[in-house]
RNA sequence: UGGGGCGUAGCCAAGCGGUAAGGCAUCGGCCUUUGGAGCCGACAUGCGCAGGUUCGAAUCCUGCCGCCCCAGCCA
């Protein structure tokens, strides 16, 4: 982690361990634990988690595990594990040895099955699941016990063992703890510990044809890892009693769940159905489509690892259900990227501009300065010659007030050259605007005491003799509405998808882009932030991704009109 | 009509009985060879509402109101 990040602040789940530390409850230490399932990509709501966790972790002098939630061999895949992992490393967290699987406590969690069974506080139930849904109740109904929950012990033995060795087809039998079906909380009212499901698991195979549930391996399986702090999110605050029922009754060690609020952001979902289906719909690119909101899509996209942990910083951790605005994100990359980012000159829309006082054949070098943020960075010479592009919208006819860029009859500075003015518009015969025929001043070289002369606006440009064809992807918001979720009866967030989120142009860059490597992050002066994508460049053609535009005063003052 | 949570500015979020931190956004101004960056300033007589306790309440008590989650053999 950078010393420069913003200090952490406080939050519950810190108040709550400080209270643990001052009591005494877990003689001081901290043990956390980042436990996906691997049922596809990480996204930014699991950034925050990891950061919590890993952080809380580091902040304390304690160890973070990475724990893959494995119980569920129909939706799981090792393609997940490989993402998961290489993601986390990303972000810059590192869980050393600690890689572990709940699919590698399978055996530790039959045999507390067998111990719950034998103290008459588990039972083989053969109610179909329709059955048991009925049998639950309702939320203000109390739900009926099973025909099939006073079994004896030794029945249940036989039967669960026989669950196991695969005598039983999938659905037949659920091995369900004896709770209580009257509990107010439905969690309580005898959940299913074991299903029955012929399938092949990626790590066990078909060692296995019973899976634990959630609830059964979840808090156990931070009990053997010794968690001390089990955190997780807001909608599994009425499983913590069952969490703490099913480790009471095997009296072993007791970690404390403590939920926390998920993260949702504006313009975009979060949920991996949903991005699931993004992917498998062919809507977007894969996974890591740099529109989409996860990991690997924001590191194609060109998000730093820094800029998304100072988000989780930033955001905090509460109780409290919300939705942070996109702008902050974007803020974050802004300013990791403002101080690291190489600046070069690239004209996304090109208009040619010819300087009539320039010689024909003459090449100048102006130097120009790669981030003025950072000295070390040093300076790179740059072609000027008399054929130019610059940005059609940095051209106005007929200009309004306080447009300070260039139009007939008005001067502007060439970022490190000349200044210039537009002395007569070439159209074509549809009246467009094909070319500018300019003058230079010779006197106002960069560096030149004449150069220092007041003028309105400074533009980027490019030798057109020298640029370099790429091709460029503008993006914009995945979903058109604030919140996509919020639909029309019998509508799906699908219905919200924005149709401009992406636009592939060719765009005229600086000569030294063309061996710019994937994943090098630069600003395009003017414009915005842009990386190399790591997919469909080639060496000697990069292709370049916005990450996002840079704050921009004159969007905002003439769109106000 | 059951249970579990949550309400502090447009969006996040501190605050834990002593008189509303911080960030993002927004709006002014300065500065600028990026309309970028940076700098300065403004931005809750108010903490869901109503009562109460107290010298003093966002913090404690009571009652309302609103929002979220739970009836998978998903996690």
């Amino acid at each position: 982690m950078t010393a420069n990040e913003a200090p952490t602040q406080t939050n519950f789940v810190k108040q709550i361990i400080n209270e643990h530390n001052s009591s005494g409850r877990f003689g001081q230490k901290v043990h956390t634990r980042f436990p996906p399932e691997p049922n596809g990509y990480l996204h930014i709501g699991h950034a925050k988690s990891i950061c919590l966790n890993f952080g809380i972790a580091e902040e304390y002098g304690g160890s973070c595990n990475l724990r893959f939630d494995d119980t569920n061999p129909t939706k799981e895949d090792t393609e997940y594990v490989d993402s998961i992992k290489e993601d986390i490393r990303w972000l810059g967290f590192n869980w050393e040895d600690r890689e572990y699987y709940a699919s590698d406590y399978f055996e530790t969690l039959y045999e507390y099955a067998l111990k719950l069974i034998g103290d008459g506080k588990a039972y083989v139930c053969e109610l179909t699941g329709e059955q048991i849904r009925e049998y639950r109740g309702t939320l203000t109904e109390p739900g009926k016990n099973s025909p099939h929950r006073e079994r004896s012990v030794e029945e249940n033995l036989d039967l669960f063992e026989r669950m196991r060795k695969g005598e039983f087809p999938d659905g037949s039998h659920t091995l369900r703890a004896k709770v209580d079906m009257a509990s107010p909380n439905l969690n309580m009212r005898d959940p299913v510990m074991y299903r029955i499901l012929h399938a092949h698991h990626h790590r066990t195979g078909d060692d296995w044809c019973i899976y634990p549930m959630y609830d059964w391996a979840h808090g156990q399986s931070d009990s053997i890892e010794g968690i001390t702090h089990s955190i997780c999110t807001l909608e599994f605050e009425d499983h913590r009693p069952l969490y703490d029922w099913y480790v009471e009754q095997l009296g072993i060690h007791h970690p404390q769940q403590i939920e926390f609020a998920r993260l949702n952001i504006t313009y975009t979902v979060m949920s991996k159905r949903k991005l699931l289906q993004l992917v498998s719909d062919g809507i977007v690119d894969g996974w890591d489509d740099p529109r989409m909101p996860t990991i690997s899509g924001l590191r194609r996209r060109g998000y730093t690892p820094s800029s998304i942990r100072d988000f989780a910083e930033r955001v905090g951790v509460a109780k409290k259900n919300s939705t942070v605005e996109v702008a902050q994100l974007e803020h974050c990359v802004r300013e990791d990227l403002n101080a690291h980012a190489l600046r070069v000159m690239a004209v996304l829309n090109p208009l040619k501009v010819v300087l009539t006082n320039f010689p024909e054949d003459k090449v100048e070098y102006m130097e120009a300065v790669n981030n003025p943020e950072d000295a070390s960075a040093g300076t790179r010479q740059v072609p000027f010659t008399r054929e130019l592009y610059i940005e059609r919208d940095d051209f106005m006819e007929d200009p309004p007030r306080k447009f300070f860029r260039l139009a007939p009859g008005r001067e502007v500075r060439l970022r490190y050259g000349y200044i210039i003015k537009c002395e007569e518009v070439v159209k074509d015969e549809d009246g467009n605007v094909v070319e500018l025929r300019c003058t230079y001043d010779e006197q106002t070289r960069s560096g030149m005491p004449e150069a220092n002369r007041k003028v309105k606006g400074t533009l980027h440009w490019v030798s057109a003799t020298h640029a370099v064809d790429a091709e460029v992807r503008l993006y914009e918001q995945l979903f058109s509405k604030e919140n996509p979720d919020n639909v029309a009866e019998g509508e799906t967030f699908m219905t919200n998808m924005n149709p401009q989120s992406l636009e592939i142009i060719r765009a005229q860059v600086e000569p030294s882009l063309v061996d710019a490597q994937a994943g090098t992050h630069f600003q395009f002066e003017r414009k915005g932030y842009f990386t190399v994508d790591s997919r469909y460049s080639v060496p000697g053609a990069p292709v370049f991704n916005r990450t996002v535009t840079l704050r921009d005063t004159w969007a905002k003052i003439s769109k106000q009109k």
